[in-house]
This record gives C-alpha cells, structure tokens and sequence, in this order.
DNA sequence: CAGGCTGGCATGTGATCACAAAGACTGTAT
DNA sequence: ATACAGTCTTTGTGATCACATGCCAGCCTG
C-alpha cells in the first residue's frame, strides 16, 4: 500500500466503487421494485467497461439484492409476499440477537446518539421522504447492533435489508404516516432500563409491525 | 469452444459449473482452511478462461466462503474463534427456527428418510472420512429443513455452512471419536413425538456442540 | 383488424490482451 | 550465516472483442 491517491473512495477498484454504489441505492430504495438493468448501461454511468459493471451486479444477485433472469437480464426483485414473511422473521431472529448482545455495551453515549438518529427518523417521516427514513432508520439499527460485536450476524442482517430495500421502498411510498416511530422510543427506553427481555420484544416488533401492513 | 461437449451439468453456463464445483468443495471440506487459490489454475482446472473463474471466485468471497487478500489474492478462509462462535450462534438461531417450522410438515416418509441418512452418517464417522461425515451431515440437516418451506432462511443457514466448511474439515480431521451422532437421534425422536420444545432443543444442541470443542 | 413471423437491435458471456503490483528467488555484501 | 537489493515470475484487474441469444418492432397474411 504505498499511498492511495484519492483520500476519498476507501476502495479505488472500478468493480468495488460500481458495487457500493448500487448497494446503496437498493438498499436504501432508490430503486423500485420490478426496475431492470443493463451492463453497458451500469458501465457507462460509472465510466467503466463491461467487466467490473458484471462483477458488482453478479455480487447483488448472489446476496438476493438483484435478481437475474435466466438470459442474465438483471432487475431489482419484485418479492412474493411468503418471501417477505419469510425476511422478515429472519430480521426479527437476527437482529433481535444482535440487540440482546449489544446490550450489555451500550452506554450513554451510544443512547443519545441513538437519540439523535431517531430524531432524524421522524424528520424523514415527517417530510415524507422514503429513501430518507429507510436510510436513517437502518443507521438507527446499525449503529446499535454495531455495539453486539458481532460482524458476520451484522452481515447477514445487512443482507436481508438488502433484499428488502425495493419493496420497502415502495412500502413506504405509498404510506401515509406521519407519527414518528414509537418502538424505536420503546427500544432506547428499555436500553436506559436494562430491561433485556422488553428491549427483545420491541426490536422485534419494530422490525416485523412494518412489513406486516404488506398482506395483500 | 464453440459448443460445451457436457450434456450434463444441468447449467452450461461456465462460471456457474465453477461456481458449484467449488462451493462444494468448501463446504464440504475438501480444502483445508488457508488454502489459497489462482485464478489461472482455478481456469486450467475446468478448462475456462480467467473470467468465469473470477466471477465465481468473487461470488464465493462475497458469501464469505472464500477470503480476498488487499491484493485481490484468494484463499480459504482461517477463522478466529470469536467467528466461530458467532457463526454456531446464527446456526443455532437459523436452524432452530427452520426445524420448528418444518415440524408440521414432517411425515413418516420424511422421518424415514432421515433415518437412512443418519446411517451414512453413522458409516462415515466409523470410517473416519470426515469429508463424507460432513456431506452427509448437512444433508440431514438440508433434508429437514427443505419442509419448512423457507428458501430464503435456508440459503442462509447454507451460506453458513459454506463458511463453516474448512473449519469443520479441520476439526473433524483431527477428532478421533467414533461413536454415531447422538443428537441426530434426539432430533427423529422428537419429531416422531411431536415435541417442539424437545426438538429446538436437539437442533441447538446438536449445532452447537460440534463446535464447541474448537475452543482452545 | 388480429395474430404470427421475421429481421434487426440490444444484451449477456467468455476469451484474450496489456498492464501493474505483489511475491519469490538469487546473488552479494557484511 | 544472514540480511538486503534487484530481477523475474506470478497473479489480479479491467478493456475490448467475437459470438450467441433473446427481445421487440414492424410487416405480412388471413
């Protein structure tokens, strides 16, 4: 590593910059469900070839972000509502985990930056601003489960936030809410209270009470 | 090479053959962990160019079968112990929640086919071959978990068990017990008895416990 | 006007190449 | 004998190209 000449773009390969890129944008709703891609399409707006365009996509559709048809035509996953359920319950599984490790390091510093966040979360709501509020609200729960140390349960929640970017995109496109979230304040108050088995209980219908307004 | 000279292999496509032929070495333990592989030689093995060597190595890293140097250099990964844990935990969470949900839908046809397996399970361990102990392993748990009806939770108790894989090829290569799983037996028990709590117990224990002794 | 067919365009796939960087190896000096 | 330096080889990266395939529009026919 002699010394990366661009201070910004952690990662200077074209295949890991074209990939973050379109991982953010899935996973924080830019794109709508059903949205097709194209390799000469992804390497033109990025300036790179073919290549490292296919790379990042390849990446995507193994992780369930993108989907790809078996002529290899790519586009975001328009999920089934049994697949949602089943996201779901593995977020709920998952990150309820990650809430319980986490826990017992969460000082008050991290609950008022909790605070913080979540103050974001209700401007976004407020604003009506899908990609606002699904960015602000998984920073909300990234930064607690930050604290769980543990990186490959944070990956794996990570992935199915993935998977779900699209459709909660258009989940909350179409949402009229204005309240601002209520289990997040159940979730730091039993973090202030060290009440474990509440703090397991609100994570986990934070996470599922979104996705069950889904049911067709 | 105009035309692939394999009927078989029900995907032609190459870097999909290499994809599979690898992630099933890995996970069942045919490389052991640190084993570092090349593109080139990846290529000259299946009789493919660099490209679909790549895109099926970046595919395997991405689901964190393989582990990618700074300098793009490839190996099996060697994992620390923290990891492990973390990863029997989120079996333990994955699988409990698959098996239970595969309960309902388990008839004697089912439990019978467990049974067979669990022989060739109980044959590899007295033989000592660890490689077909581990295929044969996560082939009962596979066969279990495929009546739950939950691709997604099952892709990624598999994407587990990839990571997993040389791990467990060097555990049990170096273990000298020959005694059949005894947990396997609480696990048909259970479910013949229609016990739920008895059978989330076995599963835990039983993904548990083999990796247990890992702690040095 | 409707339905099927054909031709052309768009798109993914895989091979090859040039290049840069990382590692290995060898020879030398201390 | 060991440490260092220079080179030579190995290796990953990304661009480009040829090719096959799939999709779609427009046309023709009934």
């Amino acid at each position: 590593m002699t010394q990366t000449p661009r201070p910004l773009d952690t990662h200077l390969l074209a295949h890991d910059r074209v990939y973050r890129h379109l991982r953010s944008r899935i996973m924080y709703g830019d794109l709508a469900p059903g949205q097709s891609l194209t390799l000469r399409g992804i390497g033109k707006e990025f300036g790179v070839s073919m290549t490292p365009a296919r790379e990042a996509v390849r990446r995507l559709a193994a992780e369930g972000a993108l989907t790809m048809s078996a002529s290899g035509r790519v586009s975001t996953p328009a999920l089934s509502n049994e697949r949602i359920e089943e996201l779901a319950a593995l977020r709920a599984l998952i990150e309820v985990e990650l809430a319980s490790r986490a826990m017992p390091r969460a000082h008050y510093a991290l609950i008022d930056r909790l605070q913080t966040i979540n103050n974001a979360v209700s401007e976004a709501v407020a604003h009506r601003d899908a990609v606002s509020y699904i960015r602000s609200n998984l920073e909300f729960h990234r930064t607690l489960y930050l604290r769980a140390q543990a990186p490959a349960m944070l990956a794996m929640a990570e992935t199915v936030w993935l998977q779900l970017g699209p459709t909660m995109r258009a989940l909350y496109g179409r949402l009229r809410r204005t309240e601002p979230p209520h289990f997040h304040k159940l979730i730091i108050a039993a973090l202030r209270a060290g009440d474990e088995p509440g703090l397991r209980l609100a994570v986990r219908t934070d996470v599922t009470q979104g996705l069950r307004m889904l049911a067709t």
